[in-house]
DNA sequence: TGCAGCTATGTTACCGCTAACAAAGATAGG
DNA sequence: CCTATCTTTGTTAGCGGTAACATAGCTGCA
């Protein structure tokens, strides 16, 4: 019992026995057993984080909000990769639970029913991230990504553009893409145009895949003066090969993307795009579960849009 | 008891009482306590993962190779991120084994004294990565950065180049590419040449400082030749520049980095670099961890030293 | 019918720690 | 010197599972 106050920082131990304790444990390299510690206390100091790709840079940026947050406080980031499959997530969150973290944060809003009910019933704070288009469970910190789309439209046939193409990934399962491409179009639709043409890819790398369907589409539709990218990494390929084949960019066609990727800075011109205020959402949703462990009862604002905000660069008129 | 048998699949149950107890289970939303399953068992199917950064797209490719191969074992992998600091290395070392994992993948062999007696005391396979180039604590596999460095600077030499400028990052932590720097400096000397000169960056992206960079290094140092960068990124961020600056790559300078990013292709030119075999490195970590779970008493091979080899992309003559 | 030899279920004792309470030691005031 | 009070250390039970062993139920055959 004493080793376990020394070692905890908890109640009251004499300075001569701490330093005893101390000065044992360092030397037999002793290292606590968390799991009974854990079992014992009811406590466990974990936060479980579930995103869909570790691979895009997007996740890697909300994790450092996360982690920024988490630091000054006694909870540790756990991630889990569920591959934007759905059933996968369903199994991420059943093993995330089953070690009884003191939180959740979970990419996106669309999980299965028997994930969303083991989330309901876990008891513990759940924060949905990215995405606010949709039932929330408990919490929710993200922007509306329908909205995200129709502001680029908007934005985009402010500038006079009409002629105007789709590039895009085919993954039926990033609904915060397919969110995007739909609130695009109901703008295009309201305005009584529609998309002039659309190119789609699925894997590799997104950089020279932007390049590739750039072109390919280029080649096919003559007449577009305006490209919008389902992402900024293919916009920046996109943008490579415009100014590679000799387009005045955003003369003849303009580009735009979405993300606001730093990685991006140092392009040959900034992408058009609109912020997905990554690492706020990382940030605030740490918050949220930082918030209920310190006082459980306070229910605190339970959702959070953020305003993303369209950076034209150098890549619209 | 019979419910745990069910649930774990193991032992002889009824087939019509484990469809009971699934049954209570999926209605009841029973997810079991796997902390108090480990302490029992005394069986914690989690690997340990520690990286020092999520940030630049090399660390999460060593992730892909490792789920791949535990995805079909039972283990997973818990990461965590050490920001090339020892200290907190050693504390996120010290919080992973507190939590009894399988076993332990760790970037790079420079730990503090205390980590590395903790591991080493841990009784769990310990698996150093990314390098090869000192002592190891149980196994190993990686590169090594030493005669990576070595050879990429032959290569340079051998295609004629002479005035050499290097551009890297100010990050005395990072071990690998201070090793790959001195490997590159030593054939240089071995040959009767130093470096022609030298820049360096902190923090930002790296795509925009390596413009910066080259800016400012050919700027000051016309008569340069070649130049050498510590990453894939900041050379293409050189390479960028020199395109638009109106340089003839590789004619009038030839331009190398490090790491052979995948996200770079597309990019207008080839960068001339040199694989680090990350997702290979990831897979052969997580085989040697599995393997000890499947056989403990096999000593596997301990040390795996992979071969990376310079691509010349189109940036050398 | 009785019993060997199965298979299916139940019992018990921990796993390594911590909460809650108990006791011992130290200090001080009368 | 003794007791009241505070500080420090110790005891006990139990967290929610699982290993190991024990028992109960069932089957088939003499």
């Amino acid at each position: 019992m004493t080793v376990s106050r020394v070692l905890r920082n908890r109640g009251e131990v004499s300075d001569t026995t701490r330093e005893k304790v101390l000065k044992a444990a360092r030397e037999m390299g002793y290292v606590p057993n968390k799991i009974a510690g854990a079992l014992a206390s009811n406590t466990v100091n974990l936060v479980g984080v579930i995103i869909p790709s570790l691979s895009n840079m997007v996740f890697p940026e909300v994790m450092m909000g996360i982690s920024k947050v988490l630091d000054d406080t006694p909870l540790q980031p756990v991630v889990g990769v569920s591959g934007y499959l759905p059933e996968k997530e369903e199994e991420v969150i059943f093993e995330m639970l089953s070690w009884r973290p003191t939180g959740l944060i979970v990419a996106g809003l669309e999980h299965t029913d028997a994930a969303r009910k083991m989330m309901q019933n876990s008891g513990i704070p759940v924060v949905e991230i990215m995405d606010v288009d949709g039932p929330v469970i408990d919490a929710c910190v993200g922007i509306s990504h329908q909205r995200a789309g129709r502001e680029t439209a908007k934005e985009i046939l402010k500038r006079g553009y009409r002629k105007i193409g789709f590039l895009g990934s085919k993954m039926p399962l990033d609904h915060r893409a397919r969110k995007r491409f739909e609130g695009f179009k109901s703008v295009l639709s309201e305005a009584g145009l529609s998309l002039a043409d659309e190119e789609y890819y699925s894997g590799g790398s997104a950089l020279a895949k932007g390049r590739e369907m750039t072109e390919a589409i280029l080649t096919r539709s003559k007449d577009l003066d305006f490209l919008y990218y389902s992402n900024d990494m293919i916009g920046a390929g996109g943008l490579l090969y415009c100014t590679e084949a000799g387009y005045d960019v955003p003369g003849d066609i303009g580009l735009a993307g979405f993300n606001g990727l730093e990685l991006l800075d140092g392009m040959p011109k900034q992408l058009a795009t609109m912020d997905s205020c990554r690492v706020e959402i990382g940030r605030k949703a740490a918050e949220l579960i930082a918030e209920a462990l310190r006082k459980p009862e306070t229910a605190a604002e339970r959702l959070v849009e953020l305003s993303p905000i369209f950076a034209p660069g150098g890549t619209v008129r």
